[in-house]
DNA sequence: TTTTGGATCAACCGATCGGTTGATGCGCGG
DNA sequence: CCGCGCATCAACCGATCGGTTGATCCAAAA
């Protein structure tokens, strides 16, 4: 289709769009295009500049990067995403994957390695860290296991907070013998059997947030 | 003294040294002698080179920042160790100003401030990140609140495995009354009054490590 | 030297937690 | 239509936790 790759970097760092730029201005067959320092802002630039790869760091201020990455696709079927963040969290990688990104990388990615991605997210073809690419096939075998029910993680997300059943019970209108059922099943999910390792596992696989 | 503030660049990600490097060779006053991209390089590094800046990120494999900063402040009292992370967990503050660094800023900086920060550091003088500079602050004031003491790191590092009292006092040797007295000392310092919170807090407050 | 703080242990008690069994109602998909 | 997963509740029991009081030892700081 095209002789030079045309490619938007967003990230919410300077140095970070900085270096980026700095990596793929020795490209000839390569060309960035823009820069966005939010989610938002990459929506509209994308829209207005229709680039083949976006560049796109995952937490940012604004808007989010899975949030921009679902703007971005359902616009522009043309353009690919290439998430490029530092952390690999199970809660991340699904969602961006889930938001239509073409691939998933780490920011330690060898410089080779990212030009590759690249290319290769121009041509529609998906690239993976390898680390993320064995979590995507772990979930792909057991999907069930770390998949909490949005009541599960809501009573979860209390029980990190310290909140004794009780008090669960009472702000979430149910009975204290529900909470318990509900922690049951929320060990056997994480393979734990207390609520203060189902909280560090949970934060672990990103199915929490702080 | 010098003409030209001589810096190296320390960072396992090579597209922020690509970005650092890019954002110090605008400037003629500052001159970019190495790149590193773990702390056993750095120091090493920094005992050939003599500079009169290291730029420093913290998380890194083989030696993380604050030891290597900590090593190059006591064999180099004239190179100035300024941290440049992303993180302002108040464990890592800690740690690296405790290791001699003169300066924290975070990877968002403004390029300016970074500059300006540098200069700063060249001369010796202290630049926070604002938000660094407010934890500072209370640091200051309230020393004792969040000083867990080792041994009750130690617990509460297996209480977050979610490993009984009695567990606990096997694995340390200890009783399992004295556990509890840990417990007790950790739930009064973290402000909080039972295990499940105290890890939280501790996680969040960066006096515990996943 | 006195005091402070950390680490250790003991005994006690009420509250809570973890586990189990069993049961009901609901909605979705085969 | 029937099953499955989800959410709800109940009653019970043993184990554990949280809180308290009180005590000893030691090392570092005042």
């Amino acid at each position: 289709m095209s002789d030079t790759i045309r490619v938007i970097i967003v990230d919410d760092h300077p140095v970070v769009r900085t270096g980026l730029r700095g990596m793929l201005e020795t490209q000839a067959d390569i060309e960035v295009v823009g820069e966005a320092e939010n989610g938002k802002q990459a929506v509209s630039l994308a829209a207005k500049l229709e680039p083949d790869v976006v560049l796109m760091d995952l937490q940012m201020p604004e808007l989010d990067g899975a949030s921009a990455t679902e703007q971005i696709r359902t616009r522009l079927s043309q353009t690919h995403v290439l998430v490029l963040t530092t952390y690999d969290t199970d809660a991340d990688i699904t969602r961006a994957i889930g938001a239509g990104a073409i691939g998933y990388l780490l920011k330690d990615a060898p410089r080779d390695d990212l030009l590759h991605a690249i290319r290769a997210a121009s041509r529609g073809e998906s690239v993976l860290t390898p680390s993320v690419a064995s979590r995507v096939m772990e979930r792909m075998r057991a999907p069930s296991h770390t998949t909490l029910s949005d009541r599960e993680i809501e009573v979860l997300t209390k029980v990190a907070d310290g909140k004794s059943n009780k008090e669960i019970a009472q702000t979430l209108f149910i009975s204290g013998a529900t909470v318990k059922t509900h922690l049951i099943h929320i060990f056997s999910k994480l393979g734990v059997d207390d609520r203060t390792a189902a909280v560090t596992v949970a934060l672990e696989r990103g199915v929490l947030r702080l």
